[in-house]
Order: structure tokens, then sequence, then C-alpha cells
DNA sequence: CGCGAACTTGACGATTTTCAAAGCGAGTGG
DNA sequence: CCACTCGCTTTGAAAATCGTCAAGTTCGCG
């Protein structure tokens, strides 16, 4: 009856766009650092085909926060966002993306029950996860926090290799990394360093890391559960 | 031709919901501390007619955090709150809530255009929210924090009453403050005799705050204009 | 090969947490 | 009506964590 209900909320992988949707929108391809522009009125809509997104908050001008992180799949909705000064939105890796007017998009929502669906799913997806990352954020320690990330991104972005290793990108610089996390760049640089010296991590060429353990890597945060729900490649 | 855009994502105050959608669920009075289950597989939505809820995290026994505030004509969407253990929907004080099942709820949104618009415009007023209470807990001091707390609910709850003075009920608990805005609750009451020694605040009975200056209060956080924007009572 | 950006590391300092104890308020039973 | 208890709040001193500043190192790239 309701296409919705049929997918469990812990669905974390991106069932495809309608291509309804893809093609009311034009293709940009993106470059790590480009800004992609948000609109005069929040008009504008993203959908991330390849790469990765920031979302850059800057609530003074020496405070920087990366309030939310896009992957493949997701919807960056100008309309979503608040209304604040300092708000960039941010490749983070080469990528391509889908962009097209907010207007456009309600039009073929209220038309089509097939994206009404998809950008309900959509949500479905990125809401939680905003809501673990605050969890994360407010209540963990620096090393938890880290160790979430990168639980995080080698579930999102990596591979299983052997004997429970993970191998996976780090598509974030580590200032962008401790800016997500809140924590200082040279704290964030710290932690990493304990963690490796604990053997539970190594990193190669500064952007891609290895997890010799994951499941080990995983004991270090309590959130390991709830994110493994809501990044696992099913 | 589309509701939504007539909308601007400043609006912060709800507009009421459908009458088709109260009318397909039940009404519920809430006791303060009372507690408002999620339904098993996140089936349940509960709509806030007056009063105010707290959604919990306790990513670890000692360790509570309030991932989420919400007032009158919000919608709590059980579906969109990640699944993780410890998450509690909880009354912070006396109050109504509309509640019906998510499949109920998306059934409505397919035929009827008016609960599909009014649950975006919730979207739009409660996702951005998120967001800025990241970058405050992320980016923030702690006065800064706290002030930006007291500042939404003199916006929200509260009233003007003379002189550029604001009154206004706060529906937490210091320790409810406290887990809302990282904080222990030691430290938040320790800022509070601060704010109130230097004059910018007092407060009466626990639960009713008086900013005499309520412009003096916003100066004291950068993010004064976007809470301003996200919470005025228009 | 050399430059510049990103990253690492150390010492110090500031904010926040922790732990402990005391004060205040509301509700209860005598 | 009062004394009592329980929970919440406030405050102080010590400890831990994290941030700041500065110097050094590695890495990618021309």
């Amino acid at each position: 009856m309701n296409m919705l209900c049929d997918i469990p909320k812990s669905a974390s992988q991106a069932s495809a766009p309608p291509a309804s949707l893809l093609k009311a929108g034009i293709v940009i391809a993106m470059r790590p650092r480009q800004r992609l522009g948000l609109g005069r009125d929040g008009e504008h809509v993203y959908i991330v085909r390849e790469g990765t997104l920031m979302l850059e908050a800057l609530p003074q001008p020496s405070a920087r926060q990366i309030i939310d992180l896009y992957y493949p799949g997701d919807a960056v909705r100008a309309q979503l966002l608040p209304s604040m000064s300092g708000l960039n939105l941010i490749a983070s890796t080469p990528g391509e993306v889908v962009r097209l007017s907010e207007p456009r998009l309600y039009a073929l929502a209220d038309t089509d029950a097939a994206v009404r669906h998809w950008l309900d799913d959509a949500l479905a997806r990125q809401y939680p996860r905003r809501l673990v990352h605050l969890a994360t954020v407010g209540s963990l320690s620096g090393e938890e926090r880290v160790v979430s990330l990168l639980m995080e991104l080698a579930l999102r972005v990596g591979e299983a290799t052997q004997n429970g290793a993970r191998a996976f990108d780090m598509p974030l610089s580590r200032t962008d990394m401790a800016d997500y996390l809140s924590l200082n760049a040279d704290t964030l640089s710290r932690i990493m360093s304990r963690l490796r010296q604990s053997g539970v991590l190594s990193v190669a060429n500064r952007g891609r890391g290895y997890a010799p353990n994951f499941e080990a890597l995983c004991r270090l945060t309590p959130l390991a559960d709830t994110i493994a729900r809501m990044h696992a490649t099913q």
C-alpha cells in the first residue's frame, strides 16, 4: 500500500533517485573544496551522485562547525537549512551532483508519488544521522567521537578486506574532521596518534585509513550499534 | 501553485495542522515527565498541540543528551528518529498531543495535499533548528549556549512585557537544560548565577525567567540573529 | 629539489567536569 | 500547622580534558 513502509527505518543505503527527478536538474561535477551555492532564498536542491559534501557553519569568524555530511544518494535541500550567515556547502572530494530548484522539486513531488517517496526516504536516512551526530558531539569524549567518525567512514566509503579488517578513504582533512567533531585540530591529531599507537588504526597517504581489527575499533565507541545500523552497507 | 513556496523559510510559527490529520489520531493529555512510546518499529507520530516535549538519548548509562525539543505545532515522527537504545520522548510540561500511526500518516499524505504540505512545513521548521542546535553545542562557549537557549525560550514561550523586557517560562529543569546544551548541571548553574549577577537575567520560582533587557541578553550569543529568525513570534 | 600546506608534537593555560557538601522547596504524614 | 524527607539546585576546591601557541615534521606538487 505504501512504499515507505516496506523499507525498514534502518535502511541506510540509498535507493536510486527516480529518473524523473534527475532529468529535472543539471549535472555538476565537483572538485575538492568547491563551493556550491544555496541560492538566494534557499531555492536550490542538490542530489549527491558521487563523492561527499560538507555543510559548514561559521557562527563567528573564529569558529567553524561542519554541521552536516552528505553521501551519494543524499539530498541537500536549501529550504531545510537554517538561514545563518556563513553557511556553505562544500565538496570534500571529487564527485558529481544534480542540481534543481526547490519549486521544481515541489511541483514534481506533487504529481509524482515516486519522487515523493524517495524524498521521504532520503529524509528518513538523513535526519537520524543528524540526531546521532548531535548525541556524539554532545555526550562523547574526544576519542569516542573520533572513533565514531572513523566507523562511519569505514562503513560508508570503505571495504572489508580480510579477517575483519577494513580499509577506507578519509574524505575529510584533519581540520574538517576536527570541525565536524567539535574538536581542535591539534587535539584530533593527538587522538589519532594514540589510536595508531594502540594499533587499532593505521593511516596511509593522509587520505586513507585502515583498521586491522574493525571490531576492536567499534568497541571504543558506545554508539557502535547505532552507527552500524545507520551506515551499514547491506 | 505551490503552497510551500508562499511560506518563507524563516517562518517559525506553526500553521495549524489540517483537521483531517488531527481527526485521524487520538488526543493524549501529558503530565510532566510522562513518557510517550515511540512504537516498536517507529510507527507512532505525535503532533504537539500544547506544552513541550524532549527527546532524550542515553548513549551510555552515565551520559544523557536531549537531542530534540518540540513545541506546539511540531511533529514527532518516530521514523525520523535513530534506532538507538535509550531513546525516550518525554513531556517536560503539562500539555496535549495527538497521536497517530505512521502508515496512517503516509496514507493521508498520499491523498491529501494539505497534509503533505503541512508535514513539509513542519520539517522546514524543525530541521534547521537541529542544525543550529548542533552548531550551538559544537562551537559556542558555555555561557553562549545558555544564552542561546534562554533566547529560544523567551521567544517561543515568553511574552514581551515593557521597555524591551521579556518574561518567559522555563519548561526544562536545570538538569534538562544542561543535558540539552551538553553542559554539566553544576556548570549550568554557575553560568546562570553569573548571568543573574550581571543583571541580564532574573529567575522566579525556578520555572520562570525574566530578562529586563532582552537586547542585552541577545548580544551575548553570536547566533542571536539566527535564533531570532527561527523562533520569532511574528 | 625546494616550496607550501597539512599534519604532528610538546608545554602551558583555560574551561569544564568531578566530587562533596550545603541550601532551598515542594509534598507528605503526623 | 509543623517537621520531615526527597529531589533539585547552588557553591567550592581539586582534577581532567581540551584548547592555544609555537616549533618541528611530513607530504604532495611544481
